[in-house]
RNA sequence: GCCGCGGUAGUAUAGCCCGGCCAAGUAUGCGGGCCUUUCGAGCCCGUGACCCGGGUUCAAAUCCCGGCCGCGGCACCA
């Protein structure tokens, strides 16, 4: 067959097992994955897209979807990918000033990089001037009804008394705004819409309003502002500025772009294509921006933000799993406006075809029981054991187990363990040898040396089990999520485990895969995360 | 309540625009087997779905209408 040349080859299947191809065809097609042609790309020059996050938080899996699909589809059309920080709310939505670095942090940590970085609340001369040119033209006007007022009219389909203004009254009423004239809720410029619109929400819409900064100082700007554009005016905005070609965001911005449609259209400018994404949720965490704040802050600061129970990309990171899962799992999703919650069971499943085969493996033994083996040979192969740290990746290299020269061996096994050896007679420690049982007494078994044939075991059906030595363990501490609740099991494992840094991913034979994260080398004691099986 | 967007196996997704090649593909899960010094990985076999009802058509997951369900929106938040 290799004689053939590869040609001669490819015609031979083609003509013989043309089904062969086909699903050949099919498992690449499968690998790409590619994403669905973005919308009238040839309209423009260049594909621009951002990520426009607000930093009043840490991101979570959630924001992680438009930001990867925004993020892919400029890399796919070899354009640009801008990353934005909308901070325009000092007062309800206060930005977080750590949560600008944690952004950055985790979308690199995702893999994303990008070309441009805007900070809105930098750019606030910038909406200013829009909004001069906006209002000069006719399309929005200085509005100075109390708030109730102005919902009376509105309800009633009726244009307010301020809406008649001249552009030249209304830029006065502007520069007064400016200069600190107006208290919170006295003035604000409104976008003229249409007024018979059926969505009362819609119907001339809050561009730029007044907030005291003084009171709620902007962490960045500090008191230098009081006009304040709303999400939906700097967003606009922005997308213009930026010559952003295709928004991809959540579907509770639907009604956000026919809103800023206005704007545009006023100001002579085009909407860029938009997708609406459906939320995502994440089985069995919380996900939720506002819960988890909730929850921090009920904790009194005992709850960190990379809590295991949370959604939030840095508690995916601690829990260990692959940026590259995250990735996989949204690129599956796909750009569609269906909600999807991810399983766990997928991830778990995922991530652990990525890192099985450069994780190395140790034997940890959780509700131990001690079990004293008789007549183990006193030869050091039997009692200084080298143990590769995984079957088939030899570059992980090995530890050495070293078992004592005293008469006995005393090592631990699983009380669940126990019971095979129990109902069995036998069982095999795994990597050394098969023990037989003589006899129970209150505080540990009793058992025999049986030969280290594994064929014997094979044959008998002895069920190999996971081990520690009683002469060297290191106590460990292993948290495992479990619906919102934090278990931590408590039990040994082999001491070799003190090589491995903080940070490092091991699997514990039969018990699953699990994340350092203290090591206390002086009191044999380590902690961990419980990754999944 | 009103408006918008959706509904393919337990979960996620392909197919829907352009009806037949779909008695519906893939991954995960579950059951079984092989392999393996793990209950892991790998390989093989099996299991399981087109929301409901009408209509159009020779033919509907795909088109049309109605219903149901889910999600989102209805801020001087983003």
């Amino acid at each position: 067959m290799n004689a053939l040349t590869l040609e001669e080859q490819h015609k031979l299947v083609r003509e013989k097992f043309p089904e062969l191809l086909e699903e050949v065809r099919q498992l690449k097609h499968r690998e790409e994955k590619a994403l669905p042609p973005l919308p009238n790309v040839s309209k423009y020059r260049v594909v621009r897209t951002r990520f426009a996050p607000n930093p009043d938080f840490y991101i979570h899996l959630g924001n992680a979807r438009p930001a990867l699909l925004s993020y892919e589809y400029a890399r796919e059309y070899r354009g640009a990918f801008i990353l934005r920080f909308e901070d325009t709310d000092p007062r309800i939505k206060k930005p977080l000033p750590e949560a600008y670095r944690a952004i950055r942090e985790d979308l690199k940590w995702l893999g994303i990089s990008w070309s441009e970085e805007y900070v809105q609340s930098m750019r606030m001369e910038l909406y200013y001037g829009i909004a001069r040119e906006l209002i000069s033209r006719g399309g929005a006007y200085v509005d100075l009804c109390k708030r109730d007022e102005f919902r009376k009219f509105k309800l009633e389909r009726r244009a307010c008394p301020h809406r008649s203004q001249s552009p030249s009254e209304a830029l006065e009423l502007f520069d007064r705004m400016l200069s600190n004239y107006y208290g919170e809720g006295e003035a604000v410029v409104r976008v003229k819409t249409d007024l018979t619109s059926e969505d009362p929400s819609l119907i001339d819409w809050v561009a730029l309003r007044v907030i005291d900064t003084s009171k709620y100082p902007h962490p960045l700007t500090g008191d230098r502002y009081v006009v304040w554009p709303t999400y939906n005016f700097a967003a606009g905005v922005d997308d213009k500025l930026m010559e952003v070609t295709h928004i991809l965001r959540g579907k509770e911005h639907a009604l956000n772009t026919v809103k800023q449609l206005y704007v545009y259209r006023a100001l002579g400018w085009e909407y860029p294509e938009v997708i609406n994404l459906g939320r995502l949720k994440l089985e069995g965490v919380i996900l939720s921006k506002s819960r988890i704040k909730e929850v921090l802050k009920s904790s009194g600061g005992a709850i960190e933000v990379d809590d295991p129970r949370f959604g939030t990309l840095r508690s995916l990171r601690r829990r260990g799993i692959s940026p590259e899962v995250i990735r996989e799992i949204i690129m599956e999703v796909g750009v569609k406006g269906t909600d999807a919650t991810i399983s766990w069971e997928n991830i778990a499943s995922l991530n652990r075809k990525r890192i099985d085969l450069s994780t190395p493996r140790v034997m940890a033994v959780f509700n131990p029981v001690r079990v004293v083996v008789r007549g183990v040979p006193k030869e050091s192969s039997y009692r200084s054991l080298k143990l590769g740290y995984h079957p088939s990746n030899a570059s992980l290299g090995f530890r050495v187990v070293n078992l004592g020269a005293s008469d006995d061996v005393e090592v631990f096994i699983s009380r669940e363990d126990l019971d095979y050896l129990l109902k069995d007679g036998s069982i095999r420690l795994m990597e050394f040898c098969n023990i037989a049982l003589e006899g129970r007494s209150r505080d540990h078994v009793e058992a025999r040396y049986a030969g280290t044939d594994l064929e014997v075991a094979r044959r008998e059906g002895f069920k190999i089990v996971q081990w520690v030595p009683v002469s060297g363990y290191t106590v460990i501490e292993l948290v495992k999520p479990e619906n919102l609740k934090l278990r931590v099991l408590r039990g040994v494992v082999e001491e070799s485990i003190m090589e491995f840094g903080v940070g490092r991913v091991l699997q514990l034979v039969r018990v699953g895969f699990i994340k350092l994260e203290r090591l206390y080398k002086e009191k044999g004691r380590v902690r961990a995360i419980y990754i999944h099986d």
